[in-house]
DNA sequence: TAATTACCCTATAGTTTTTATAGATTAATA
DNA sequence: TATTAATCTATAAAAACTATAGGGTAATTA
């Protein structure tokens, strides 16, 4: 299941996008408008800015705003911030591998070969849906 | 991320498909093959029985068998007894659907638009894979 | 029919993850 | 300097996951 950081992580970035001016949103507003907690929200955009996509401004008329264009910003690193690895495995992730510690050879494991290309049918997904493809209209 | 429960299951499953015989084989030689505790794989397997592909036997010499062949057994089924729904939220579930509590209208919702890409993609790995196809040999 | 084997069922408990909430702090603006 | 809004740290409630325990039930064998 998607997490609820994730969905209001989605929302939030959708809203700035669906924004006509690149002026600052303020939190408040976003939270208003999608329905989420304000400090739940928070931390959320606050784990977004890594990405370098997002900015941030302090003070009166400050907020959060795009630094790209919407159909720069790709699915696959937005995911990565919100929910996590793409792959639902450690042992099939690209960015977050690690050995099952229960698991003797990879080569040989059915599970290791189903997630495979569950992982490749979601990072195909991911790679090609950009934040504008997700505006309606 | 994948759950344990659902980890263990196919692993049990593929254990069964392997052999030669179709001979009951008892939980704990499935448990002990495939590292797994021994009491959590007769829930898990209990739960896989509903499905109808696979059987049990009591007493001695028991234990449990694919009533079908694993070419027959498709992940979608497998998958959505271990691991519940495969769409990510409910709004898009084909078989558990419900409506989003803070979503007001589906058709202009990001998430939703993005979550069905993504099912779309799942259910098509999950419907082109068979038991079958998880074994190497 | 008695003993054994192994599935079946219910309850519970420890751990981890998720989902927040609260309060103090820092920075920008007017 | 007062106001506004992001930032940081800590914590706590709730849910999900991962088992474990122990007995019950059914089938097989001797």
């Amino acid at each position: 299941m998607l997490s609820r950081k994730t969905k209001y992580g989605l929302k939030a970035l959708t809203y700035l996008a669906g924004q006509k001016t690149k002026e600052p949103i303020a939190i408040a507003e976003i939270a208003r408008h999608e329905n989420i907690s304000q400090k739940f929200l928070e931390n959320i955009l606050l784990s977004l800015r890594s990405t370098g996509f997002l900015g941030s401004k302090k003070g009166k008329g400050g907020g959060y705003y795009l630094i790209k264009d919407p159909s720069e910003i790709p699915m696959t690193t937005v995911m990565r911030v919100l929910e996590g690895p793409i792959a639902m495995v450690s042992c099939v992730s690209l960015n977050f591998y690690e050995k099952c510690d229960d698991c003797p050879d990879e080569q040989s494991c059915s599970v290791h070969k189903l997630m495979l290309k569950v992982r490749d049918s979601n990072l195909d997904v991911y790679r090609n849906t950009s934040l504008a493809d997700l505006l309606i209209k």
